[in-house]
This record gives C-alpha cells, sequence and structure tokens, in this order.
DNA sequence: ATAAGTTCCGTACCATGGTACGGAGTCAAC
DNA sequence: GTTGACTCCGTACCATGGTACGGAACTTAT
C-alpha cells in the first residue's frame, strides 16, 4: 500500500497520516525507490488512533498507548485505561445532563407559543 | 461585582470573560470611574456559556444562542437544539462503545499474567 | 515516452478556546 | 496618602489536531 491507498482505508486525509508519522505514532516504513510502502500493521495502528481518540486519548497518549502495546508494562497500559475510563463516565453524565437541558429547550420552546424561548433558563441547573 | 467577582462565581478566570467579551458572548456594562460592574445577568449568561459548552455548543453557536434568548426566532432555537441533540446522541454511542473498549483492555490486561496487553486488539471493531 | 497522478519533504498556516504580559489607571485599607 | 490589589486594554502567545503549499522525484496509463 502507498501513503494513499493507506489514509483512503482508514478514511483520514494523507497529510493526516504524515502528520501522526511525525508525532510518532506510525512508523514511516523504508523507501523502496523513493516511495514507502505500508501493509496491515500500519492501517491497523490508524484505526486504533481513530477508536482511541474517541475514547477521549490525547494523540501523545495515543502514542504511549501504541509503546505499551508491544512492551511488557501491563500497569502502566491498565492504569491508562482506568484512568480514562473514570473520565470517560464522568463525561457521560455531563452529556447525559446536557441531554436532559435540551430536551427540555426543545418541549418549551414549542411551536406555536409566542415570545422568546427559555433559553438560558432550560439550562438552569 | 466586578470582573475578578463575576469570574470567581462563575468559576472561570477573569481572561476567559474578558475572552467571552471579545466574542460577544458577555455584554460589556459602561464604566463607573473606569471600572466596570457586573449582576446576575451576566452571571447567568457565564453560567449558561460553561453549561452550554458542555452541551458541545461552539462558542459561535452560543453567541447565537445568547442573541436568541430574548429574541422571537423559535424556529431557530429548536432547530440548533434539535441538531445537537441528535449530535449529542451520537456522540454517546461512540462514548459507548469506547467505552465498551476501554472495559475490555483492563480485563484482558489483567495483574498477574505475562506479556503485552493486546492494546491494539482491545480497540478492534 | 510523455502526461497525469502520487509521493516526499519542509514549512507555513488554520480553528478553537483560551492564557499571559505589561503598562497605566483605580480602589481599598492601613 | 501611600502601598498593594484589582481593573483596563491591546497584543502576543499557547496547545491540540490537523490542513495547505510547492517543488522535485517517482509511477502509471495511454
Amino acid at each position: 500500500m502507498t501513503i494513499g491507498k493507506l489514509a483512503a482505508a482508514a478514511d483520514v486525509g494523507v497529510e493526516t497520516v504524515r502528520f501522526y508519522q511525525r508525532r510518532g505514532l506510525i512508523e514511516t516504513p523504508r523507501r523502496i525507490d523513493g516511495i514507502r510502502r505500508y501493509g496491515a500493521a500500519e492501517l491497523a495502528r490508524l484505526r486504533f488512533i481513530r477508536q482511541a481518540q474517541t475514547a477521549g486519548f490525547t494523540l501523545e497518549e495515543i502514542r504511549r498507548l501504541l509503546a505499551l502495546d508491544s512492551g511488557e508494562d501491563r500497569e502502566e497500559a491498565r492504569a491508562m485505561a482506568t484512568k480514562r475510563l473514570a473520565a470517560l463516565d464522568a463525561r457521560m453524565q455531563d452529556l447525559q445532563r446536557a441531554r436532559a437541558s435540551l430536551q427540555k429547550l426543545v418541549s418549551e420552546c414549542a411551536v406555536g407559543r409566542k415570545g422568546p424561548c427559555p433559553i438560558l433558563r432550560s439550562f438552569e441547573t
């Protein structure tokens, strides 16, 4: 695979792949006649990066996770995952509350009624 | 209230308040002898901004929401809230999936076992 | 074998949401 | 009535996660 195919396969831009390489998230394979070739390993890494981002890891943390993946430091891997799990749960709580406020806004701002919607009030705790 | 008290009451920095003023999210009251004074209205706006950010609105969207708050455009207010609600639900789905992956990682990477943790594999769909 | 499309690389630029700095003016307490 | 804290204002800087540019080298299809 060339960088273009790789990027397309992971649904990211070529420039994004290159950006990740600069950040040390993806190894840049040796060049064959000036062009680098990528394999399944790189694609897996690329997909992992996107998943990990969704989980809320920063690119720097993802870099460390990737380094850890082939290492023996279970301690550290678990610690990072556990910490993120807690943050994720907190985040989901926040989103749940925000969702309730939005729902309130939508229903209190129903069509047919007059005057301004109680936008600020909808979010009052 | 001076800007310092206002910021403290909303648990943000003074510079953040000033930043929001520049962005048109908070009106800057007239100065009395060179110092601006703030009231409950500004505090409410400030708190709203933080809540709305949690809901995933950008500062620009929040600016529009605040403008809408005193207006009559129910249509637009509802539209913004509905759209965000959908995005929020999608986001929560994503987080749910990410959470499952993290949980998998934590359990598969239990203490006591040897070798590297299957970090990349934990996130495979 | 030539044109169109890719790749490579460095460097620059972007959006978002702040945070910091520095000098001048103001206020509050002692 | 001076000292220390706070305010004002413009401007600069920051982190994060990209995106764009441009020229040279390489590949692929015709």
